[in-house]
DNA sequence: ACCCAGGCGGGCG
DNA sequence: CGCCCGCATGGG
């Protein structure tokens, strides 16, 4: 009979931090985390550890409540995932180039970049192309479900599934994977499983620079450049990198292009002059603001002075 | 019914 | 190179 282990809680104090606009904004955790917006908390995996996050107080100053059984590696884990030394004072500073930015800013205050596990973050960004928020959510919790390694609870029951590795997805059939929704998308994640099993340490990346980061991504099946944009932004805080899919598009030609149509290569070389190694932050707040105001869409923006 | 979605691979010029 | 097309599927 194993000693029943408890779960352990503390406090972490953060500033400029909104656990609601983070998870909302379409990055790794957003598809597999569960977040319940009565409490404003997040319970997600990390590994074989099952991880709750509370936010109270303010999103100027305010207390991320850790739950878990093992809170050293918890601690470890939130404080990496959430990126907290961050400085988001700083990064607004850098990233309030004009009054867009400033509204944005100014809206979602308090979102910040997660850090996720580059294998993580590849096979979400291949699920989430051509595709919507929702159904990317849809079909990474299916494949989780399916072919995430049990995490059981203290009466032997599964009560949560790791993410699955990439070799755990290798030997998966495109059948079970059309299963889980994944459509066109079930070849490219079969290939890319077995390319990082046998033929790519996406760990072995994390030195590299921002171009030559993209290049080898880009070898991946069904990893293009804007997906290799946010594997590099999200899976290996690269913040020079901008991804660019169709809501930036509509935004940044709305608003730095005069409405005119540009293309990638431009809007990336204006986001690099403009924000530099912050490019990725300035890149989250327009995406974030551009989808839910539904810019290009059916809506004007309204700016802040 | 129709259009769209955090695009990519492949074929063609 | 660049351009263009097809693509599974469910939400709005």
């Amino acid at each position: 009979m194993p000693m029943h282990e408890t779960l352990s809680a503390t406090g972490i104090g953060v500033s400029l931090f909104d656990l609601r606009h983070t998870f909302e904004s379409a990055q790794p955790l957003t598809f597999y985390a569960e977040y319940n917006a009565q409490s404003n908390t997040l319970t997600y995996t990390s590994g074989a550890h099952i991880i709750n996050v509370g936010a109270s107080g303010g999103v100027e100053k305010g207390t991320l409540l850790v739950v878990s059984k093992d809170l050293g590696y918890s601690v470890a884990e939130v404080t990496r995932r959430f990126r907290l030394s961050d400085n988001m004072r700083s990064v607004y500073k850098r990233i309030s180039t004009d009054s867009f930015m400033r509204a944005s800013i100014e809206r979602y205050k308090g979102m910040r970049l997660t850090l996720n596990d580059p294998w993580e973050t590849t096979l979400c960004f291949i699920i989430s192309q051509f595709n919507n928020v929702k159904r990317i959510g849809l079909i990474t919790k299916n494949v989780v479900r399916t072919f995430g390694p049990a995490i059981k609870g203290d009466n032997d029951n599964v009560i949560a599934h790791s993410f699955p590795g990439s070799g755990d997805l290798a030997h998966a059939t495109i059948k079970e994977l059309m299963a889980c929704g994944a459509g066109f998308r079930a070849k490219y994640i079969k290939e890319a499983a077995e390319y990082c099993t046998n033929n790519l340490s996406l760990q072995g990346l994390r030195s590299k620079g921002h171009d030559e980061l993209k290049e080898e991504l880009m070898g991946i099946s069904g990893v293009g450049d804007k997906v290799a944009d946010c594997i590099a932004l999200f899976g290996y805080g690269d913040t020079r990198a901008f991804p660019v899919d169709v809501w930036m598009q509509r935004a940044m030609e709305r608003m730095y292009f005069k409405g005119k149509k540009t293309g990638v290569r431009k809007i990336h070389e204006f986001a690099d002059k403009r924000w530099g190694a912050y490019s990725g932050f300035a890149q989250q707040y327009i995406y974030h603001y551009a989808r839910n105001a539904r810019i290009g869409v059916d809506a004007k923006p309204r700016l802040g002075k």
